[in-house]
DNA sequence: TGAAAGAGCACTAGATAAGTGCTAAATATC
DNA sequence: GATATTTAGCACTTATCTAGTGCTCTTTCA
């Protein structure tokens, strides 16, 4: 239904937590005592994505997940991709192929439109995620357009 | 998955099909003939498209479906809307809503995203399809952007 | 040594998508 | 008017994907 799984909203949302402190290792416990996700849940995400090397980890006390890239260059395509398997807006692309493939009168019609879907989650970065937010916060005020480095994170 | 569902899909062959025979009723089991889709589902599809005004149905021999509008005026997310529901990206759009709105740090982020989808889709028409499929066909040849009316249709 | 925290594995339940069966109503043709 | 064709309506099954959970093991700091 062209919709984002929960797996995907739940890693943005915690790669948005870790973007806010970069640097700092954080622990599913402290992450999900923020956004109220389910623990498992979220802990099975954060694993992909340390999988992935989007955020690297460490354990035991004081340990947990930070990022290991700039938000800047994580795009939801990286993001969603890892979390729910590559994109394909129809099935024709990469994976086990469509058995209309031959005679699909769709297929480059659907091609096309995909490939411009691709080209926005490619170009929209974590860093436009957070960039989002907080001009949501800060209203309408001049700092609209200036890098960002605080989120609503009392903590 | 961020991928269209065999609704759409099966809709959107079946409207092209449609237009390269505009003012035609086409009936059902030609259309299946030609596309190879279930016919019971293809069937509840159109019916679907009939209902939304989309198309036009005749009963009885001779009878069938024919557009009701010109391939133009057919947005994606028309036809995706009629076929899937409405078009959201995140499911805190106008449905039941999603239980995270108030604390959701990438709602607005998610909201931009939605909102450039669905720009592409607004954008996209039956008639690009038609489009893309017959440049497709046609090579590179000179008749790239001439207003296209003759599929590859035997019949 | 013990507590904290990630890593790994496997499973359950719920939601959505895909596909099917059957009957009724309309309509053209003979 | 009978008959064949074709859409309309209704309800159901099955497959697939999504969401969420339980438990154990390993690493690491104090
Ligand atoms: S576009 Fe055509 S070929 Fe591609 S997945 Fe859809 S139906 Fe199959
Ligand atoms: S963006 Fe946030 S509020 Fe909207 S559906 Fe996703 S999690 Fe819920």
């Amino acid at each position: 239904m062209l919709r984002l799984t929960k797996r995907s909203e739940y890693g943005l949302m915690a790669l948005a937590y870790l973007a806010a402190r970069p640097g700092v290792y954080c622990s599913v416990r402290e992450i999900v005592a923020r956004l109220g996700t389910p623990r498992r849940l979220l802990a099975e995400v954060l694993k992909a994505l340390s999988q992935a090397k989007v955020v690297e980890a460490t354990r035991g006390p004081g340990g947990g997940y930070r990022l290991k890239r700039p938000a800047e260059e994580l795009s939801l395509t990286l993001v969603i991709s890892i979390l729910e398997g590559p994109i394909q807006v129809a099935r024709c692309a990469s994976d086990n192929g469509c058995d209309f493939q031959d005679i699909c009168t769709i297929q480059e019609g659907i091609g096309e439109v995909a490939a411009k879907i691709q080209t926005v989650l490619d170009a929209y970065t974590l860093a436009d995620v957070v960039r989002a937010r907080d001009e949501k916060l800060a209203g309408s005020s001049a700092t609209i357009g200036a890098p960002q480095s605080r989120l609503a994170a009392e903590a």
